[in-house]
DNA sequence: CAATCGTGGTA
DNA sequence: TTACCAAGATT
């Protein structure tokens, strides 16, 4: 793809001046620093603006600075972060700190190479951190940028993927601004997320829209292509809310599997039959199996819940067991209502709040 | 390198 | 209801 000089000047100067006069106003572009653009732009990854502004002000609130951060728990983060998803981001954030604090001596990273050594920070996030943070001259790639530019261009993979992002990836160093790096970053993903949408994208109003490809031909649609995406599968499991005679219930942390990582909930074994759902009797053996010190004592049936994610939807059989046991397992007893105090995920603050609310009827 | 990793919004 | 997708990185 040939883009030539005049090419780049006009369509950085197009984005330029529609940046400077329709660009959003957000909290990490108000007072903002090194620090806080890279904590935004982790949030940001894979997340919409919308759900991201009000874990941004909760967290700079409770970590204003990169050493406030890294003088806290990965628990108190990760309660913060709840809901958020994609909890490595929040694990990467607390190592990153740990590093920029001793290592750097808590001054932020200045360099591509330095920042692309901290976890969870890839080309297109260290480009946009330091583009923004500090207007030196590298390139983001994000969905905003490949939308506009396949779009613009008419690009298309041509089932040959890797080429695809090489090319997506030169274009789109050929037309970012030499001169403003940092706000044709801000620009390109603002027209992308308020003008160049992925569903009815409202080309009236953009800047480039005359000489874009895809509105000429009327394609628009077309671009970017779909992604192929698995078909998604079922998973079941069992979840015990294990209730002592003291009214407290157990609660560990998944320490196991990499879905949910790091987060608390209540003790859970899959389900492996497909096409029978677990009942009274028929997760009898596998409770054996599985948690031994807690047979005795009633069993109550819950119902169940789903909870989608992308890849998979998950089906959880809540099951509540009465035990009084004085072994003291792996994990922690709390009041029901004390799962505020610990990071728990949506799927099982939903299989909590579904049980609270038939207890309480 | 294709699969994995969360959640809420939207059609 | 279901499918798709968002300021991607990692393995």
């Amino acid at each position: 793809m040939i883009i030539s000089d005049s090419q780049r000047m006009w369509f950085t100067t197009q984005l330029l001046s529609y940046y400077k006069l329709s660009g959003r106003t957000l909290p990490w572009r108000t007072d903002s620093n090194l620090y806080k653009i890279w904590v935004s732009e982790i949030m940001l990854q894979q997340t919409t603006v919308k759900t991201v502004i009000p874990y941004y002000e909760k967290f700079i609130n409770a970590f204003p600075t990169v050493l406030k951060l890294s003088a806290a728990s990965l628990t108190e983060i990760l309660l913060l972060w709840q809901g958020l998803g994609y909890y490595q981001r929040a694990k990467n954030l607390y190592l990153g700190s740990r590093i920029i604090s001793e290592i750097y001596q808590g001054a932020m990273p200045g360099t591509l190479n330095e920042w692309l050594k901290i976890p969870g920070v890839g080309l297109s996030t260290a480009s946009a951190i330091l583009a923004i943070g500090t207007n030196q001259y590298h390139t983001i790639l994000d969905a905003n940028v490949k939308r506009v530019i396949t779009r613009f261009f008419t690009i298309s993979s041509n089932n040959h993927p890797s080429k695809y992002n090489k090319t997506l990836w030169e274009v789109a160093q050929k037309l970012t601004s030499k001169e403003e790096p940092g706000d044709y970053a801000q620009a390109i993903m603002d027209l992308g997320a308020t003008v160049c949408l992925n569903r009815n994208p409202e080309c009236g109003k953009c800047p480039i829209h005359l000489h874009c490809k895809a509105y000429i031909s009327n394609s628009v649609q077309n671009y970017p292509e779909k992604i192929n995406r698995k078909p998604k599968t079922t998973y079941k499991e069992v979840c015990l809310l294990i209730r002592n005679q003291h009214n407290k219930y157990l609660f560990v942390r998944n320490d196991k599997n990499k879905l949910l990582e790091s987060l608390w909930q209540p003790p859970t074994f899959p389900w492996p039959e497909t096409n029978k759902i677990p009942t009274l009797d028929s997760i009898n053996g596998l409770f054996t199996l599985h948690y031994p010190e807690f047979r005795s004592g009633k069993i109550v049936t819950l119902s169940k819940i789903t909870h989608d994610f992308t890849h998979r939807t998950n089906d959880v059989y809540p099951f509540c067991i009465h035990t009084e046991t004085k072994k003291n397992p792996t994990g922690t007893w709390l009041e029901i209502e004390e799962w505020k105090s610990i990071p728990v995920s949506t799927l099982y603050q939903k299989v909590l709040k579904a049980y609270l609310s038939v207890e309480q009827s």
